[in-house]
DNA sequence: GGACTCATGTAAGCTGTTACATGATTTC
DNA sequence: GAAATCATGTAACAGCTTACATGAGTCC
C-alpha cells in the first residue's frame, strides 16, 4: 500500500487539505507509518487526475487560501478494493537494534546514551497513545490497532529497563562465534 | 544508516560472500532488518571500491564461483565511526495496521482472515526468536535486541487474542466523528 | 523430472525524502 | 523581533525492490 492509498483513507474519514493530512499522519498514523509533504502534495494531484477526489479551493481569509480534497464514489470504491487486496505486513526497520547487535563495538558512555535515548523515546510514544486511546471517537479497530502499540511499546520498555545493568555490567564482550545461524 | 554499513557490520563478525551476507540477514537480522541480493551486491562492490573490504575469489568446485569479502582496517573503522554517529531511531511501517484502522470498511469475513492470518505470523515469528535466543554464540547486546523483539511480539500477540472475539463482535460501527486529534 | 540450493550480477523503476522557494499572521 | 503556524508546491536525489539473465548440482 503506498502513500496515495492512505491519503484517499484519510478522505473516507472527513474532507481535508494536504496540511490536514499531514496532521492526520502525525496524530493518528504516527504510531505505523509516517509521510512528508514532498509526498503527500504531489500524491493528492495524481488522485485528482485519477478522478478518484475532487478538489475545490477555499480562500483563507489573511491565509493563504486552501485546497480542500473531498473523495468521489470512484474514490471510495478504490479504497476499499486496495483494502481487500492488501496483505497484512509488518516491517521494521531499527537502528536502534543494529546498534544492539554490534553494542560490543560502542563505548559503555555511548551505550549507556543510547539506552537512556530509546527509554525516554518509548515513555513518551507511550505516554502519547495512552492520551489518544481514550478518544470516544475511535472506532474498534482503531482503539484495538493503539491497544497493539501500547502493549508492544510498553513490553520493550520493560525489557530495556529490567537489563540495562546487566548489558553495561558485562559490556565489551564479543559473540564467541558466528551468531543466529541455526 | 544504509545497507551497506550493515554489510560493513556483517564483516566485521567474519569474512563472507554476498551470499553469505544475505543468509545472516535472513538469520538475525531479520526482525529489524531486510535485504535483497539486488542492494548487496552493489553494496559490496562500493565497499571494496572504497577500500573498506578486500575481495578475493574462491573457485568453487562443481558451484559457481565465491568472492569471498573481508574488511580492512579503514573499514573498520568507518564501521565504528558510523556506530558513533547513527542514532538510535525506529520505524514501522505495519500495513495491518492500516486495515485494522479502516477495519470497518472491511467484511467481517476479511477480517477474521486478517486476524488469523497476524495471529500465526506473530506465532511463527516468536517460535523462530525463542529458537535463535538460546545460541550460546550470541552477544549480551545481540540477546537483549532478540529479547525486545521477544517481548514486543509476544505482546502483540497477546492484544490480539484477547480483543479478537470482541472486535468481530462490534465489527461494521465506524467512528463517531475524526479520531486521532487530541 | 521438478524443485531447490548455490552463486553473482544488472537495469529499470518505484517510492519516498530533503531541501528549496514563498509569504502572511499569530503568539511569546 | 523571533519563532511558530498556516499553506502549497517542485526538483533533485537517495535508496531500495523487482525482474531478468545464467547455469551447474543435489535432493526427493
Amino acid at each position: 500500500m503506498k502513500l496515495s492509498d492512505l491519503c484517499l483513507g484519510s478522505l473516507c474519514l472527513r474532507d481535508a487539505s494536504g496540511y490536514d493530512i499531514k496532521k492526520l499522519f502525525e496524530a493518528a498514523f504516527s504510531h505505523f507509518h509516517s509521510a512528508s509533504y514532498g509526498s503527500i502534495y504531489p500524491a493528492l494531484n495524481q488522485l485528482a487526475k485519477a478522478g478518484l477526489v475532487e478538489v475545490h479551493t477555499e480562500p483563507g481569509q489573511g491565509r493563504p487560501d486552501r485546497k480542500v480534497y473531498r473523495i468521489t464514489e470512484a474514490g471510495e470504491a478504490a479504497f476499499v478494493e486496495t483494502l481487500g487486496r492488501a496483505d497484512p505486513t509488518e516491517q521494521l526497520k531499527s537502528e536502534f537494534q543494529v546498534l544492539l547487535f554490534f553494542a560490543h563495538q560502542l563505548s559503555t558512555e555511548r551505550l549507556s546514551a543510547i539506552l537512556d535515548q530509546m527509554e525516554s523515546h518509548y515513555r513518551e510514544k507511550l505516554g502519547y497513545m495512552e492520551r489518544i486511546i481514550n478518544d470516544p471517537c475511535l472506532s474498534a479497530g482503531m482503539r484495538l490497532g493503539v491497544e497493539i502499540g501500547i502493549a508492544s511499546t510498553s513490553a520493550r520498555l520493560d525489557v530495556l529497563r529490567k537489563h540495562r545493568q546487566e548489558l553495561l555490567a558485562t559490556h565489551k564482550e564479543p559473540p564467541r562465534c558466528e551468531p543466529g545461524l541455526p
